[in-house]
DNA sequence: CATGCAGTGACTGCATACGATTTTTTCAGC
DNA sequence: GCTGAAAAAATCGTATGCAGTCACTGCATG
């Protein structure tokens, strides 16, 4: 049982199912359920104190989302993304933030660079003491700009693209890669506030670039069974 | 009752509430229904001959894809955006497509360019006769090279935001303005099989845009009762 | 010792039932 | 006839139950 609640998002969530569907989101972002775990519907439901139909409700929409596996008669399970599959999800995200700076020209004022400002200020604070949170703002900081689109869609593409990429880098990144998000964060605030709109889409293209290069190039990790038990094997037979 | 059959995509829908997902899903963008119209769940259970459970779980789903508003206690309604939302919708799939042809660079053999040809080649013949026909394949056309990336996040959302252009253009685009497509894709395919990758992406960037532009730049739509019945509050005062 | 097969258990797929909430209709009072 | 409140209808939100399907275990066989 995790002893600290899980973090909340924006939204206050009217019905269960909303409920429970940002729960379980929230729970395989921040890697509390494994990439592959199995998610009964029991199960799920007891935890949340709900029938089946809330949780299977839920597994279905996450299905849409790419977070879990649906598998026809054999139950949901957390999505398990290969590598291959990672590197085209952070193509996408990278297409979508680039298109997204070019898409905020003309929208940032002062109360908005100020906010903006401040957000990449206390990521940086946390860099150090704080790494989880620090992550979490990180996310939330393209979530933000995102969000100053005002273009729905694209705010929910960021969203998942970037869900799904913390949860790729959880899954492939090496440890402490992503603390040197916040210095280039505040590179592209500033490129944005003064209005170098190319310049800030740039930046962030290349941002996103690096943060998948930092994780994906050089990591592997054995994907089945038999590669994890391989070594183990061979141990066997050497004794 | 509607006299032909609505088209089937690919999947073989194992389960029923995949089923009946894939078939709301066709009938909206098919735009078999209106934008705005209510979706009973009964109503649509007892269409497909399935109880509310399947209903509304298919409409949950539709709803995380945005093909459906689903609004609390109310229930579910085919998505109705606005002109300034199909603008947004445009906007994202106009940087999706540019980053799929970058991520076509090297995957073009002769059979595929061979499919390829053929397709548009099919699309022209269609052009003039048959015009419904001739607007599916120009959207199976995107479909293909999303599918030939081999990015599955990025076919998924190439094919989301290929259906909600679609339906935006159904809704605000001026009639036959989708027969100019063909000569646009056969430039496209041909620069991609040359291997002048970014040349092929400008040519899909530019395609993009004046799709949308060709139906939302001069077009306009009241969305609000209070537009429409303002000219006539202004007819009455002066009467 | 490896392989095939039937029994068992767990879990999903779907339908139905009931309480809650919203919308519409009805009807009394002005 | 219009306004507003109360009753009625419609429809959603959720729980539960049963049947179907799949995976797994253990045993028999080559």
């Amino acid at each position: 049982m995790p002893s600290e609640k899980p973090a909340k998002t924006a939204a206050p969530a009217r019905t269960r199912t909303e409920k429970v569907h940002q729960a379980l989101r929230s729970a395989i972002i921040e890697q509390r359920l494994a990439p592959g775990s199995r998610l009964p519907e029991d199960a799920i439901g007891e935890s949340f104190g709900t029938s089946r139909t809330i949780a299977r409700e839920a597994l279905g929409r996450l299905a849409v989302e790419g977070l879990v596996d649906l598998k026809p008669n054999r139950g949901a399970f957390v999505a398990n993304p290969s590598l291959e599959e990672g590197r085209g999800i952070f193509h996408v995200r990278r297409a979508l933030e680039r298109a997204m700076m070019l898409d905020l020209s003309g929208k940032i004022d002062p109360a908005i660079a100020g906010r903006l400002r401040a957000m990449v200020a206390r990521e940086a604070a946390m860099a150090s003491t704080n790494e989880p949170e620090a992550i979490r703002l990180a996310g939330e900081f393209h979530l933000t700009l995102a969000q100053l689109t005002g273009n729905p869609l694209l705010l929910r593409y960021v969203t998942e693209t970037v869900s799904r990429c913390s949860m790729v880098l959880a899954m492939y990144g090496r440890p402490h890669s992503t603390d040197c998000g916040a210095r280039e964060h505040a590179a592209i605030v500033e490129s944005l506030i003064a209005g170098r709109i190319e310049e800030a889409a740039e930046l962030m293209d290349r941002h996103v670039a690096e943060v998948a290069g930092r994780a994906l190039l050089n990591t592997r990790v054995e994907q089945d069974i038999r590669e994890v038990l391989a070594s183990y094997a061979q141990a066997i037979q050497h004794a």
